[in-house]
DNA sequence: GCCAACGTTGGC
DNA sequence: GCCAACGTTGGC
């Protein structure tokens, strides 16, 4: 079991539409980036992931897990691009912005203050706990 | 709305 | 295979 970050502008895919698909989830596609695309190749069933929303918002407002492993991205006919299927699971009690995080002093070297551009990122089992608790799970 | 960072593209 | 130009992302 691994740990997950994905983020979307939420003007684009909010967390409001993902928890609006339900059980069957959606595809993450639209993806453009290796990086990104190589970390949806590793993820298995179950995996959980943070939902972020950037941009005007900047923080992780919900969980998700993986509920089909890559796979062609339909959006397009380049098969360069694979995407997973992620399904909302539990909204976080209180969203942990990207400001709490960087204040903490303990996520330094965490994907999503290190490499800010990146779309998908891995989240170690120690930041997922830390988080988790900080939006009260 | 601006700008820095970074990934990608294409010419050579 | 290098590197400049360009486009995009996302924080502020």
């Amino acid at each position: 079991m691994r740990y997950w970050l994905f983020k979307s502008e939420p003007s684009t895919w909010s967390w409001d539409q993902q928890v609006a698909k339900g059980d069957a989830g959606e595809e993450w596609d639209g993806v453009r980036n290796y990086q990104a695309r190589n970390f949806m190749r590793e993820m298995k069933l179950g995996d959980l992931g943070f939902f972020y929303h950037s941009q005007k918002d900047r923080e992780i407002v919900g969980i998700v897990e993986v509920c089909a492993e890559a796979h062609q991205d339909s959006t397009t006919d380049d098969d360069r691009w694979e995407c997973v299927n992620i399904k909302a699971v539990e909204p976080l009690k209180t969203g942990v912005t990207l400001a709490d995080i960087k204040a903490d002093g303990r996520f330094d070297e965490m994907a999503l203050v290190k490499s800010s551009r990146l779309s998908v990122q891995p989240v170690t089992a120690d930041e997922w706990a830390m988080i988790r608790k900080m939006g009260g799970l």
